[in-house]
DNA sequence: AGCGATTAGTTGCTTAAAGCAACTAATATG
DNA sequence: CATATTAGTTGCTTTAAGCAACTAATCGCT
C-alpha cells in the first residue's frame, strides 16, 4: 500500500520544512549579492565552477548553473572583461572555448573562498570543539543519505558477515 | 589562545560549506520563482507570513523579509489586487494597515503549502522509513545545534537533579 | 492646544538580474 | 556538398529590487 506511512511522513516532511526555512535564513542565501557584494551569486558560483572544473565549457557550465544561455554568456564576457577568465580555443571543436581561471582570477576565488570561510566559522562560533564535531558529522550523515537517488525495490541482500 | 583548534575548524567549515552547496542545489533553493512559478519567492515568504502571524504590519514584515519599503508596499499592493491579502484600518493607529489573509489568500497558502510537502516528499521518496525518521532527526537536531546565538562564557551550573 | 519631529506606508524613478528569440559560425550527417 | 544541429553571441524585454522624495498620521514638547 503506497499510503500505508502517510502520518508519520508529514511530520517528518514538516520537520526538513522547518529546516529550510531555518538553514536559508540563517546562511543568507536570499541574499542577492554574494559575500562581500562584488559579485552577484551567479558570477560567483561560475567563478567556483569554473576553478574547479577548469577547461569547462560554457554549455556545460549552462547547465549546472541552470541559467540561460544568453545570461551566461554576459556573466562570462564580464569576467574575462576583468581579467578573470580565460576563454580558450578548443582545438578539437572550434565552436567551444574552454574555460579557464586567470591567475587573478584563482586569486578571486580563493578569496571568496576565505569569505565564505569566516562566514561559517562565524555560524560555528557559539558552538565549543564537541558540538562542531558533531554538527559536521550530522550534516555530512544528511548529505549521504538524501544523495541517495532511488530506492531499491529490493532490499539488498545482507552481506553475510565476515567473520 | 584563540587559534588552538584551528586545524579542526577548517574540516568542520568544509564540511558545512559541501553541505551547502549539496542541499541548495538539492532544493532548487536558489531558484527565483517559488515552487509552481505563480509568485516571486518573496511574494509568496510574504504570503507566508502573514498567514502565520495575521493582522501583522508592513513594518514588521519589512524585518522580517529583509527588504525594501516600497517593494514591499508595491508586494502588497498586488496580493491585496489579486484578493490575497486584506488590509484592515487599525483603530490604534490610523498610519499602520494590519495584514491579513482573505480566505482566497488562505486557499492560497494551503495549495503552496500541499506543493512544498509534494516537493520534499519526493525528496524522501528513495529513502525507507527508518532513514527518513533519521533524516528528520538529523535535521532537527543540526537546527538546535545552529540556533544558539552566543556561546555562554562560563558553563552553566548543572541542574540539581530533581529527585 | 499647537507645532516640529518622527513614523508608516506610497509613488516615481532607476538599476541589476535574468530570460527570450533571432542570429553567426562551426561541425555533423546523410 | 547541402542541410541539420550545436555552441555561443547579441538585441531586446521583463522582473525583482532598491533609493529617495513624498503624504498622512501620530508623538512629544512647551
Amino acid at each position: 500500500m503506497i499510503h500505508a506511512n502517510r502520518g508519520e511522513t508529514r511530520g517528518q516532511v514538516e520537520a526538513i520544512r522547518a529546516f529550510n526555512r531555518f538553514y536559508t535564513a540563517r546562511l543568507g542565501l536570499l541574499r542577492r549579492r554574494h559575500l562581500d557584494g562584488r559579485f552577484s551569486l551567479t558570477e560567483a558560483r561560475a567563478l567556483f565552477e569554473i576553478g574547479s572544473r577548469p577547461g569547462v565549457t560554457a554549455k556545460a557550465l549552462r547547465e549546472t548553473l541552470e541559467i540561460d544561455n544568453g545570461y551566461l554568456s554576459r556573466v562570462l564576457k564580464q569576467h574575462v572583461r576583468d581579467g578573470l577568465v580565460r576563454a580558450t580555443a578548443s582545438r578539437a571543436d572550434r565552436r567551444e572555448k574552454p574555460l579557464m581561471l586567470t591567475a587573478a582570477g584563482r586569486r578571486e576565488v580563493a578569496h571568496l573562498d576565505a569569505e565564505s570561510a569566516r562566514m561559517i566559522e562565524e555560524l560555528l562560533g557559539p558552538l565549543d570543539q564537541e558540538r562542531r564535531v558533531e554538527l559536521a558529522q550530522l550534516l555530512e550523515h544528511a548529505q549521504t543519505l538524501l544523495a541517495r537517488r532511488e530506492r531499491p525495490r529490493v532490499r539488498i541482500e545482507r552481506l553475510r558477515r565476515v567473520e
